[in-house]
RNA sequence: GCUGUAAACUGCUCUAUCGCGGCGCCAGCCAGCAAAGGCUGGCGAUGAGGAAAGUCCGGACAACGCAGAGCGCCACACCACCUAACGGGUGGGCUGCCCGGCCGGAAGGCCGGGUGGACAGCGAGUGUCACAGAAAACAAACCGCCGAUGUCCGGGUCUCCCGGGCAGGUAAGGGUGAAAUCGUGCGGUAAGAGCGCACGCCGUCGGGUAGUGAUACCCGGGGGGACAAACCUUGUGGGUUGAAAUGCCACGUACACCUCGAUCCCGUUCACGCAAGUGAAUGGGGCAGGGUUGCUCGCCUUGUGGAAGCCUAUGGUUUCCGUCGUGGGGGGUAGGCAGAUAGAUCCCGUUCGUGAGGACGGGGCUAGAUAAAUGAUAGAGGCACUGGAUCGCGCAAGCGCUGCAGUGUACAGAAUCCGGCUUAUAGGUUUACAGCAAAA
RNA sequence: GGUCCCGUAGUACAACGGAUAGUAUGCAGGUUUCCGGAACCUGAGAUCUAAGUUCGAUUCUUAGCGGGACUA
């Protein structure tokens, strides 16, 4: 469903630091990933499987106006392409944290920011399959 | 009618699909003794600005002990009024510059229009005034002018006069400079100078008249470099800190560790005791800190308790524990509710006021987020500009109407709330002024 | 959200309100050397922007633009 809910927000100040710190991260111009698979004992009270923030950085886009607009943008490719990330979700009941920064260094029209957003997430649910398959890479996720 | 400038106002609309925030109603699920609550879904109405911006001023509100004195610091600066307040606004005064007209011999003045003024005080002190120039501030002589007076030389018609030089006088003129001792005219003089007088310009003091006042006009005294967006002086105002303020709830943790400092003196009352004295309570001072405003004083406030040892023993000193505090290093949390959205509010009318604005009456008004909503896509329309087409008028240039295509549709996003200021802004409307063109 | 500070050559810094804005390094050209370096000589190159005060502004004032720091 092509929805975008309080509890598919990342919020917590705490998860995004470790997202930094712990996460994997790839580009696809001109946005940039960040994402992190995080157990499922620490997702428990949320309730959500994949949580979901933008960011647009305040050097480049002096106005709020419109850092405000591509933030919008963004959040509305997500929305629109999500279903993709969802149908490659492991079973295990993992958490993913997924941050999106837009690196372009001035605004591009939502289309370019949509078809960008619809490569991404095929990129990460192809990262996402394979460890399904091989339960000794996801422990080794796990433990970490 | 067109163009430009300034001011004021305004600053896109609709439909479809998929979404978001808070609110109301309904349904389901979760949890609970219950009340309250959480989650999901449906329906409904609702959801950025004139600057929401910059954070430049002023308040409301809140806390700090209801906040004292002095110094310092900061801000403001013609007057009156408006206002909760302001560095904002309104009206007035004075004044610089430009244009036009008039008066006067000139200096200069008056009137009208336009456009500016951070507009208290260099008549308190200190400081600065580069270069150039003789000289840049209780002074000063380069050229020039004079050489009356004194003196020297020469000559003559010899108690006097003439010529030249020196001492010296002179701030009119030249030249330098941003600026040269107020300007014009007359007198005066050897030559000159506000040296004197008349008129005028600009400050200041005293008096009178008008005005709430700034100020204006009249009379009189005294005066005449500039700079305070130089230090400063005078007057007025400001207690400090800002919603990350502040109050409450929940959760978590470390009264651990190292370091340094204070732990003293004098009294009063009560109890016990024959007494020395001991114990308790309390007051003052000191010491070590803390708070209050940057500093000082003042004020408020915390600690000043116990045990043991040594010695030269009615006392001195050391150590340990405790209490309070300084610094270091470390640990935990970073959730919720209130503050927080109806107010110095907006609109209309009447009325007072030149005006900003005030008073009265009537009516209207739910944005309230918190990693932060108000969006995305598609289509249609409106408005503006450009292009050429059809039709109509016209000889033509061209004008008008209709429809078509292309381009543009700005600046910009609430974060406690108001009043201002400043800055950004496609297009449109109105008013004022200026210029151009045409007609009467 | 709030508070404070700073903008000068490419870079790092100077300059009581006063002459052609200085120093170091870097850059360009030349001398020297077989070549390069070092050394020496010469040259180019800047006051964030706009108004104002002043005879005169890098300096003082105001507004804007840009950068940085502090504060839970």
């Amino acid at each position: 469903m092509a929805t975008f809910t309080r509890h598919e927000r990342l919020k917590s100040r705490k998860v995004i630091s470790r997202l930094f710190q712990e996460g994997q991260s790839f580009a696809q111009y001109p946005l940039r990933f960040v994402w992190l698979v995080t157990p499922p004992v620490e997702n428990v009270p949320p309730g959500s499987p994949l949580q979901f923030t933008v960011s647009v950085p305040k050097k480049r886009f002096k106005h709020a106006v419109d850092r405000n607009r591509l933030r919008r943008q963004i959040r509305e490719a997500y929305r629109l392409h999500k279903e993709k990330l969802y149908a490659a979700l492991p079973d295990t009941g993992n958490a993913i944290s997924l941050m999106v920064i837009y690196t372009g260094a001035e605004a591009l029209p939502y289309t370019i920011i949509a078809e960008a957003m619809y490569q991404a997430l095929g990129r990460l649910s192809r990262k996402m399959l394979p460890r399904t398959d091989s339960p000794s890479a996801q422990e080794n996720n796990v433990s970490k």
